[in-house]
DNA sequence: CGTGATAAG
DNA sequence: CTTAACACG
């Protein structure tokens, strides 16, 4: 089973540079997608047509704010996962951050952390959806389920998930706070499958600032992530970064489970 | 002399689609822009440079909005013309709204006449704005001065100014008042050059409205104008349309004078 | 429909 | 730097 995510920054805009030609080279089983940043009434109807033929599609836009972030899961038909919106915290619903889907045992949670903003001003926000989330984990797993989480974090979890970690200790997405707050997810039972499996291979980054020419130097981020259930690890098969894939400042992240 | 008058519906927009190669060639002694929509400061360097090289330019921007309205007058610098910013009202000065250039007996009066808006709700201020110009033209006059006015006057002023007149009767640019305060000019005593010489002649558009090839099938509006004292009209040697010149919504307009 | 300001990232 | 909403035309 091959599960996709990807912060797309804009659907409509990541159609026009060759998303379906990726969906279609790509086939993922499951897919996350983070800042949809419309409705799904506002894609064009050619490709929504084309993605209900083939998936389950649980679209979650903001709606406190059009034009603003939401998330979605896609997921093979065949395959009758089971999507349900939000956490059942209206703060985070409202702003359609994350998507559960659920198989049999297996929680597929995923969408977008908040950011924790220019002058840190939304860290209280994204404090309180860490410590919510981590809940929502560990109540999961204690309910008997594996659990994946995914998505674009807005965080790098170490000083090797970023390019110039020195230079970005107050900035959103790097501060102590934040980083102290991902470990939650790590005590919640979850590892972070990619950094687990290459310990020591520093520039794997799935994010890169549109100013200045920063992806072409790759000076980057690892804030895309896929975290796992230490009993699902024995079932991973391969975590990748694909940074080849352009149409966003984030690329796509997959995890193959046997 | 070789008068000019031409909305950009932008200048730095304009700047990127051959405006300086349209200046070159078309090489006018007196230039109104309307709709700047930015700070002299704002465009590049490299064009202000050139430009300061053989203008004297008066730019007359917008202070109650950014990147709004406003106007510029340039003028050959061998010509020796004065320029000053506004009428001295306030209302219309915080817009950039008009520029009076004076050499000798001539006052060349242009810019950005009002636009009545969607539901007419600056209809008002359009109106007084006529009265008031009109009596800035009066007592021109009456200090002995000939008069040049120009600009994107925002009203069509007779059913052969525009395509569709049956259309628009209740339509910002072609409303009963907006029609019948126009005549406020030409009672002050100037001429409708180009109507003057070509009474009969319709298709003579200056403004198209971008949506849905409204350019293409020339369904038009003659909103930009040049009236001149009656006084002057033994030295019109030439009126004009130049609808082949792309680069706004608008195209320029010219004037040339004995 | 296009230009430009703005919020957000 | 880029997406999308918005104001204005």
């Amino acid at each position: 089973m091959k599960l996709y995510s990807w912060n797309v920054n804009g659907f409509r805009s990541v159609l026009k540079k060759g998303f379906m030609d990726w969906l279609e080279a790509a086939e993922p089983d499951v897919l996350s997608l983070q800042e949809i940043r419309c409705e799904w009434e506002e894609a064009d109807l050619g490709v929504r047509r084309q993605i209900e033929s083939a998936y389950d599609v649980c679209w979650f836009p903001a709606t406190s704010k059009k034009g603003y972030a939401g998330s979605a899961t896609l997921s093979r038909k065949e395959l009758g996962f089971t999507h349900a919106k939000g956490m059942g915290i209206e703060a985070y619903d409202a702003e359609g951050r994350m998507i559960v889907s659920t198989k049999g045992d297996l929680a597929f949670i995923a969408g977008y952390f908040p950011n924790a903003s220019q002058g840190l001003v939304r860290l209280p926000f994204k404090r309180q959806f860490a410590r919510d989330l981590a809940a929502f984990v560990g109540a999961r797993h204690r309910a008997g389920q594996k659990v994946i989480l995914t998505g674009d974090m807005n965080v790098a979890p170490e000083e090797i998930d970023l390019a110039r970690p020195k230079d970005n200790v107050k900035n959103p997405g790097f501060t102590p706070e934040e980083r102290e707050d991902f470990k939650l997810y790590l005590e919640a039972g979850l590892v972070d499958v990619l950094r687990d499996r290459n310990p020591d291979v520093a520039g794997l980054y799935t994010w890169w600032t549109a100013r200045g020419g920063a992806r072409e130097r790759n000076v980057g981020w690892r804030i895309d992530l896929f975290l796992a259930s230490r009993s699902l690890m024995d079932r991973v098969k391969d975590a990748r970064i694909h940074a080849d894939v352009l149409g966003s400042d984030h690329c796509p992240i997959s995890l193959e489970l046997a």
